[in-house]
DNA sequence: ATTATTTTGCATCACGCGTTGCAAAATCAA
DNA sequence: TTGATTTTGCAACGCGTGATGCAAAATAAT
């Protein structure tokens, strides 16, 4: 019938992804999610829409990689399951990550206001998903004051996280880490 | 000698300031200087030198207004201290303040890569004054493990005003920061 | 008044941006 | 092969940006 696609969607949009993460929404130009993705804008933009909605697109690609990894992580929820999440900045990441960057969400928080709704919401839903997660933790192990205290390790994660941004280095995040690790233990 | 400005120096950078506050230091730009200040870009500009070295000048006040706060909630360092300043997003704000939009260094972070050394450098030195002040308030307190609490105290703050800009509201960090007032109160 | 010096407003510059028009190329059913 | 349909690459567009050239205006010492 027609001429078919001559890139594959899944490693283009984690390649545009990528840049997004690294430099932002704005700061990401169309010539450079050309050379990211070694695709012409024409077929970007013939695949995806436009700049932003393409951003859309990759938000909600990022909002469900990190979904299905807190569903295995927060699978039986514990203290254990908090744990997990900030013993994280401990580990090593592997060469080609970019846990350095920080969390493309919280990033995205500064540029809210230059882009639409709809990713306002992802943001947003974003947040809501961590603090699901956290208040599910703390409820199933009876802890008291589970509202405010998964609303306090969202921002402390999101903390950290910016840490981690404005450092390069997701060890810059350890020190932070161990202190809420000790806190939650002795909930 | 010669002509005098015709604009007070002092209200102009504060204007400038609010406005690179507000919207970030790309999104602002030399019109919306213009109108904020009511000073055509070209007395800007021959005042105070390019968009950059403006934003890097009104870091650079920012930096000492809260360093001038600071210096007395940490007069006598305690943990009262540390406990004011996490109190501080329970007290309603002045109509006209923006502390709605977070915190000026917070926000810029994400835009470190965007500016130059000289603005990374300061964005720095504002995190290392908070964790300074609060590693004093532990110290003199007693407190065990003071370095990382000290970190753990400056990741949670950020974590709170970035969550107080994504929101666009300064209460939206009162849960976060009455689970930081009780966690230093059981040091 | 004259002169030296600085500020100011206007118009404008070159540049990079996101986006699009268009026609050639590529595919596959008939 | 034909024809319908989609993708692709090239060039280009209009727009907003940060920054500047220039001459008039304003000051204050001489």
């Amino acid at each position: 019938m027609a001429r078919p696609r001559a890139f594959d969607d899944d490693k283009v949009l984690d390649a545009v992804m990528i840049a997004f993460w690294r430099h932002g929404f704005e700061a990401t130009t169309t010539r450079m999610l050309e050379e990211a993705t070694g695709v012409g804008i024409r077929g970007l933009f013939n695949a995806f829409g436009s700049k932003e909605q393409l951003f859309e697109t990759v938000l909600k690609r990022y909002l469900r990689n990190i979904s299905a990894t807190l569903e295995q992580v927060f699978a039986t929820p514990t203290r254990g399951s908090i744990d997990m999440v900030f013993a994280g900045f401990s580990q090593p990441e592997p060469p080609d990550a970019i846990a350095h960057a920080g969390c493309l969400m919280v990033n995205t928080v500064n540029e809210l206001e230059r882009t639409n709704d709809a990713i306002r919401a992802q943001v947003n839903a974003y947040r809501a998903l961590w603090k699901t997660q956290f208040l599910a933790a703390l409820t199933a192990d009876g802890i008291a004051d589970a509202d405010n205290r998964a609303e306090f390790l969202v921002g402390a994660l999101w903390g950290a996280l910016n840490q981690v941004k404005l450092a390069g280095n997701k060890a810059a995040a350890i020190p932070l880490a161990e202190v809420v690790r000790d806190t939650v233990k002795s909930w």
